[in-house]
DNA sequence: ATGGTGGCCTTGCCA
């Protein structure tokens, strides 16, 4: 079972691009961020050629994630289910997929520490732990998949020292993101790569930063602990990050061999 | 060189 995620930054811009990557790496699942797109506007019917089944939570100009599936898509939900309001943003999509619960996640930007934003960012983190509490349990086959906004160690950044006072690095979004992997979560690609510096997702379009190394992990396969025993390999396509009209993100792609 | 890009549509805001 093969299962990606990647930020598309708008489907619609990107579509060309998701279509090829698709037919190239023939993901059993695949988990899109800010696909910006309204839920009528979605090209259900473009992956269903490509054999997908395909579900949705959009709001149009901002947001918006997806889920596609060769290999079932059941049980589908949107946001938390955590007996708070609603989150006004879409982003956040679960679903069953081959008995494995899928969550496709893109977690707030935050702007600056401090801000309202920042404050909505560590309040969604902290949702997230709690509908994972109260929904499912760590001994299943389960992962959450997405872009979290958060860089976990130092060298998941290009230059820690150029981060002084930003969002992404700061102590209570890492505490946040650690809450979340100790309900039970791994972070996968650390966990097979746990020497290793200089691995990213997201370039950001400006100052060169792709062919400059500028970049930062904050793209994640967060498997469940026994999941985590399942998986095979897992490599970030930087390559996507290449070429005409790429996305700042590169997907994360594992394989699992489940007994 | 004190800005750089890209995407959306609210031609400013967001990342």
């Amino acid at each position: 079972m093969r299962i990606a995620t990647w930020n598309v930054n708008s489907l619609k811009a990107r579509m060309p691009r998701v279509v090829d990557w698709v037919t190239r790496f023939n993901p059993s699942v695949l988990c899109i961020q800010e696909t910006k797109m309204a839920s009528d506007a979605f090209p259900h019917s473009d992956f269903e050629e490509l054999g997908y089944e395909s579900v949705h939570n959009g709001e149009g100009r901002w947001n918006g994630v997806a889920i596609l599936s060769k290999v079932g898509l059941d049980d589908v939900s949107h946001g938390f289910n955590d007996g708070k309001p609603d989150d006004p943003d879409a982003r956040i999509i679960w679903a069953t997929c081959n008995g494995v619960r899928i969550a496709s996640a893109y977690i707030p930007n935050g702007r600056e520490v401090g801000h309202d934003h920042y404050h909505y960012k560590l309040e969604w983190l902290s949702r997230l732990r709690s509908h994972l509490e109260l929904n499912n349990d760590p001994s299943e086959n389960l992962a959450v998949l997405g872009d979290f906004n958060v860089a976990p160690e130092d060298r998941d950044v290009w230059d820690i020292k150029s981060f002084n006072g930003a969002t992404h690095v700061s102590k209570p979004e890492r505490d946040a993101f650690y809450e979340i992997l100790d309900w039970g979560l791994v972070d996968s690609l650390r966990y097979q790569c746990p020497g290793e510096a200089g691995v990213y997702t997201f370039w950001d379009y400006r100052q060169g930063s792709f062919y400059k190394k500028m970049g930062m992990r904050i793209d994640f396969i967060l498997p469940t602990v026994p999941m985590n025993e399942a998986m095979e390999i897992i490599v970030v396509d930087r390559n996507a990050r290449k070429g005409e009209k790429p996305s700042d993100h590169a997907p994360v792609v594992a394989d699992f061999s489940f007994s």
